[in-house]
RNA sequence: GCCCCCAUCGUCUAGUGGCCUAGGACGAAGCCCUCUCAAGGCUUAAACGGGGAUUCGAAUUCCCCUGGGGGCACCA
């Protein structure tokens, strides 16, 4: 396959979401499989709908998915400028282009007068409400001339009113509409940019892309989009239309309220989120990429595994409910694909966050005693925060042994002192035998003993592996919190 | 309302006319392992939306219906 230019082009209007993660991520798959360039691109056209910082956001989701682009506003590039409002006059150019050759025309009417039309066209329920054409008959001469004497206008594109267009699409073959359904859209809005259909067209054409992936939301004005690239005599780019996410019950698009509870429940539907909660690059886009595209079997995949088996012609063009149980479980599965070095960096800042003193030696004891019972980074804090900490603070019913009270569990913790202060140091291995010799001759369930000794040392019931985590709590603290424990016990 | 797109287990999907008694993964249930929780292993339940047509034969092709989604801006 040759080399294919791909491009991610968002609108700096709001927060950068799944739908777009997986256009940039398919798009990124694409050009390195081979050996092609992923450019993003700015469509800053709507000034009115600009959010400061959105820009940002979009670059720093990339950079943290591991899908930065090969060329970008920030990254400059040979096909630049990548912002759209740094190429109007090429948009002007190729717009009067259009006009000369008659595929275009300025058109004058207000926008009031467009609401009235439309009005009027919605009261005797026309079957679609579009521009009227007025000024589609005007003499182009004589709109010439308004245009130079400074009148307001736009440019529309003139839609062939007959017959019927064929936009092929990659995913789905070709898609027909009769061009008496089609309107005459505006390419050029009056304060002199342009609007997405004429930019993006002549982008793409400029900027060499060879595969368009866009969300299926620009189906409806596919034919458009030919059309001006028809009209240009432009050669077409492989067009694929991604489908939208649904919200998980499957029933429409996420909407604001429901990415506000998923953010509660420790989920969410923005990239940028996705960091502070806890989830790896590795398990985000794993998750991503397997909502679309088909793939038999192997969920488990790296990007670089993704970029080998990528295939276009495999993308599925229905829409897709958003599962957050999935993305948990690729999460642990990355997270348990991790090295110990590894594993340590990314849980780090965790603790750090947290305000505990850690140390990275200790942190690459611990990671391979939690590896595989995290699901999130940030889970770390529940399974390990103990080690970090001088003191813990068990609750009391929690020590006392299944079947037991008060003062039998006390004598456990008891006995488990004598035993630890025997032996010659705590490594899991000497602690081991003596405390399973321990449990057979009282006659108590392992569960019991164990049971005690992880809450007192511990501070909670669940916890990673006890011997492991004494020997790198220490005789001294793990015997002092066992003293702790009595203490609790005694005073019940 | 009009136009366009989509349709396999609850969810993501494999499947391109006979290899389908419909495969995998998440989730669910059970068992095993086990010092807790996980991880891991094994097992189970779970789907071709409905109706026609083509064909010796249809999840796979065609039509209709239904359901879902998108669009109908001087927004992208």
């Amino acid at each position: 396959m040759k080399p294919a230019r791909t491009r991610m082009a968002p609108s700096p209007t709001g927060r950068f979401h799944l739908g777009s993660a997986r256009t940039a991520l398919f798009d990124y798959l694409l050009a390195r499989q081979t050996g092609g360039q992923f450019i993003l691109r700015l469509e800053d056209t709507d000034r009115k709908r600009f959010v400061p910082g959105s820009e940002e956001e979009i670059v720093r989701s990339l950079d943290w998915l591991g899908i930065a682009p090969d060329e970008s506003p920030m990254r400059g590039g040979k096909f630049g400028p990548y912002r759209q409002t740094e190429r109007r006059e090429l948009y002007h150019q190729r717009a009067n282009e259009l006009v000369q050759k008659g595929c275009a025309y300025p058109c004058f009417c207000s926008p009031e007068r467009l609401e009235r039309s439309r009005k009027e066209q919605e009261a005797r329920k026309a079957d679609r409400v579009r521009y009227d054409g007025l000024c589609r008959a005007l003499d182009p001469d004589e709109a010439a001339r308004r245009v130079a004497s400074g009148e307001k206008y736009v440019i529309r594109f003139k839609m062939p009113q007959e017959g019927a267009t064929i936009a092929h699409d990659h995913l789905r073959g070709d898609i027909v509409t009769e061009n008496k359904y089609l309107d005459d859209w505006i390419i050029m809005k009056s304060d002199g940019l342009p609007t997405y259909h004429l930019a993006a067209m002549v982008d793409d054409h400029e900027m060499e892309i060879t595969h368009v992936l866009r969300g299926s939301e620009w189906l409806a004005t596919f034919p458009l989009h030919v059309n001006i690239v028809r009209a240009f005599g432009w050669g077409e780019p492989v067009w694929a239309h991604l489908s939208v996410f649904l919200k998980p019950s499957g029933k429409g698009k996420m909407s604001k309220r429901e990415s506000a509870q998923a953010l509660k429940d420790g989920h969410s539907i923005f990239v940028d989120d996705l960091k502070d909660l806890g989830y790896t690059p590795e398990g985000a886009l794993n998750w991503i990429a397997l909502m679309g595209w088909g793939v038999a079997e192997d969920d488990v995949m790296s990007l670089d595994q993704m970029i080998g088996r990528f295939n276009v012609d495999t993308l599925t063009p229905s829409p897709a409910a958003i599962n957050f149980q999935r993305l948990d479980y690729f999460n642990g599965a990355h997270i348990r694909l991790l090295s110990n070095a590894d594993l340590m960096t990314r849980i780090k800042p965790f603790f750090v966050a947290a305000g505990l003193p850690v140390e990275d030696d200790m942190l690459l004891k611990i990671a391979p005693l939690i590896r595989e019972r995290l699901v999130t980074l940030d889970d770390c804090l529940a399974f390990a925060g103990f080690f970090f900490k001088e003191d813990v603070l068990p609750n009391p019913t929690d020590l006392i042994a299944k079947g037991l009270d008060a003062k039998q569990s006390a004598e456990i913790a008891r006995k488990c002192i004598g035993i630890l202060s025997a032996l010659p140091d705590l490594s899991h291995q000497s602690v081991e035998a003596p405390m399973r010799a321990y449990v057979e001759s009282s006659g108590l369930g392992a569960n019991q003993i164990f049971g005690v000794l992880r809450v007192a040392v511990t501070g909670q019931k669940v916890s990673p592996p006890l011997f492991e985590s004494m020997e790198i709590i220490g005789r001294e603290k793990s015997l002092r919190r066992l003293r702790n424990a009595i203490e609790i016990l005694e005073h019940l």
